[in-house]
DNA sequence: TTTTCTATCTATAAACC
DNA sequence: TGGTTTATAGATAGAAA
């Protein structure tokens, strides 16, 4: 973990191999003594050496490591089990973790879709066909961006330093009710989507700032859940 | 050790040492399996935890499972004042961590089905109607856990010191092709999945050791797609 | 409480001796 | 082969959401 990323396969390098299992098992022993000591509670590592029959042992004090062992032994061994034994258990983890993981990925994805959308429109793209559900959801987005416009304007606003660019385009005196379109688009797209920056420096003059191109480059067509 | 240095003492406040605890004992198995990765040498760790009378355990059986998917990590979130752009690279990747993550996981329950189905067969239960490529991969599973227990025999014949309680139970003289059924169920159930070890103390002695219960506790219908 | 973020601290792979 | 050094990967404390 220094110098280069080490893949994690067996070393087969004889002696690099040896190096690494010496630095890391004293790393080892010292983790287990520290989590041991930071949080009071029992522990024991026990590493076979390559060659040698006797492990070396965390805690070295015999007795302690003899009372943990006991302490693991004594236990039933079906309540061993339950915890490194247990197939099933481990596999409803794993099965929660990716359905877990899998709902994430499909809010992230409707908001990602819910933006989109948001820009398309803006942007005078003709808003599709979408259902009333739809239309709620990407009204809470819109609510969202606002509500970071307004904040970010107030804080803006209590600045007697830096006047972002942005302030000096836009003037901060209009309502949040009268934004015009393409304020609405300097304002979210204060970092755009595509590479406007790479625009004419007249880019940002008003008037159709997408004439060039669409925020997505191109126009995908929405996806089918968001029509009836 | 980060932010701060931490005193090498136990941590009085509470929520903080469980936090430290949680983190640490994530880390020590990963540490424990990656040295046993890289070297190629057996490990044991045993952590209990403050209330818990189970401690968490490396390795566990399907090693793998649990350090792979506590290693995945969702991806960073998407910060929507920058980059835009990147959403939908973004948001591919993390599509194909998860679909990474479901196959690995479909692959083990797999697996886990197979493994039931043996036990189960084993057990003297009929064994379903399946595809003929439910019976290969069947066929499989069943040559690797012989061969491990081949190995396991080798391994002990080797060895003059400490001879572990199962050798006592069977006998290594025995050859593997002998080896009948209740044998086969020792050696495989050596960590047996549920509450065996609560049976009578006859138990172990030969018979229909299942005869009171079933390994998995009920006789849960086989998944459907096992059949023809 | 959990999760996420990130500044810092620690472990360690290579290089050197 | 075994210590010492150094640059970098990894672990994690504390804060914030």
């Amino acid at each position: 973990m220094a110098r280069k990323k080490v893949k994690l396969a067996w070393i087969a390098n004889d002696s690099a191999r040896r190096a690494t299992f010496k630095k890391r098992k004293k790393g080892l022993m010292k983790k287990v003594s520290e989590l041991s000591t930071l949080c009071g509670v029992e522990a024991c590592a026990i590493i076979y050496g390559p060659e040698d029959p006797q492990p070396d042992v965390w805690p070295s004090s015999p007795s302690d490591a003899h009372s943990v062992l006991t302490r693991f032994k004594s236990m039933p061994e079906m309540e061993q089990s339950k915890k490194m034994m247990n197939q099933e258990g481990l596999l409803r983890q794993g099965i929660s973790k990716v359905k877990e993981q899998l709902k994430k990925q499909q809010r992230e994805n409707h908001n990602f879709e819910l933006t989109q959308l948001m820009y398309r429109t803006l942007n005078g793209e003709a808003l599709p066909d979408v259902g009333t559900e739809v239309l709620h959801a990407l009204e809470g987005v819109i609510e969202e961006k606002m509500k970071a416009i307004q904040e970010r304007i107030d804080g803006l606003r209590g600045t007697t330093s830096v006047t972002p660019i942005l302030i000096n385009r836009t003037g901060v005196k209009m309502e949040m009710e009268a934004i015009q379109r393409q304020k609405w688009l300097e304002a979210m797209m204060n970092n755009p989507p595509h590479e406007q920056q790479h625009q004419p420096a007249g880019y940002y003059g008003g008037g159709n700032e997408f004439a060039n191109g669409v925020p997505y480059g191109d126009h995908t067509p929405w996806p089918n859940h968001f029509y009836h």
